[in-house]
DNA sequence: CCTTATTGATCAGTATGCTGATCATCAGTA
DNA sequence: TACTGATGATCAGCATACTGATCAATAAGG
């Protein structure tokens, strides 16, 4: 493990580094300009309406300070609006606009084709491989970093 | 792939979210206080001394923008010094110093450990796998990013 | 030798991510 | 009910990453 193309933390990396060029350039090609995290948000609000930003960080696994930011940043173009909770002044409900449904209706194919493109090197079998083993040392690790994700978050 | 938990993308920044967190928390628990981007510039830099910053980047495919910051910390820290090169005067020669050196040795098995730590819910054949399988996709994919591997830096 | 293109480094600006703090609000308990 | 602790959101500050620009210096060509 000396050499640092063998070391997972390094190859963790690399990878997201392409995973995130590829994205944008796919959805930058489709004509729109969305980031993969603000496409994470915005998918997971538009299938959790009113959902407030401390379980929607769960469900995505951002962190809560991080969240922020990205909700400003979709609330200014236009594609979400924060609303004041009935139940609890403290939190925000999230709702996505017609506009914000029509993005992600339209951005969808750039997005399967970013994901496909980003392990195109791999045949299909390996592909599949990648998830699951991404998805097993994730599950393992969870609970290490400050923005664990959050399953049954829906069910609050 | 209409899940989030099954695309790439997702996975990829979950995985490389997790593989800083444990690499901070080793490396802090073993006394330093050094990010994983500044380690891999730090252990490229000593095993290639009087290396310019470009040819750095190329070596472990960081931003040329970015690594002006990484060097000014690292230099900040005492662990390197930026040399004016007598061939080329646009370019600063880089240089590990002997504290440099000595933190890099006694911070190595941190880092070890951290590598383990990240792929603790696989077996080792299956994080050998997981390992052979980035690489793949990576090497694919290199050029799709502004920050391309350059391996043969060392050469020229 | 002189013009032009390229290159090494840096900068401004923007977007994640994190640490740690603050503030308002809520929930549970004495 | 009053107090105490927990919680939702935000902020300041720092470290990656990137886009695109600038500047000095070098290389390549005629």
């Amino acid at each position: 493990m000396t050499e640092m193309q063998d070391m997972p933390g390094h190859l963790a990396r690399r990878f997201q580094q392409i995973a995130v060029a590829v994205f944008l350039a796919e959805v930058e090609a489709a004509g729109f300009d969305l980031t993969p995290v603000q496409y994470a948000a915005l998918a997971a609000i538009a299938a959790n309406p009113a959902i407030d930003q401390i379980t929607l960080a769960g469900l995505i696994a951002y962190d809560r300070t991080t969240i922020t930011g990205v909700i400003d940043r979709l609330a200014q173009k236009g594609l979400v609006v924060r609303r004041a909770s009935a139940r609890d002044r403290r939190s925000r409900e999230l709702l996505i606009t017609d506009e914000g449904r029509r993005t992600l209706e339209a951005i969808t194919p750039a997005v399967e084709a970013a994901q496909r493109l980003m392990v195109r090197g791999l045949s299909g079998a390996e592909a599949k491989e990648l998830v699951r083993l991404m998805r097993k040392a994730i599950a393992a690790a969870n609970e290490l970093s400050r923005a664990p994700l959050r399953e049954g978050a829906a069910e609050r």
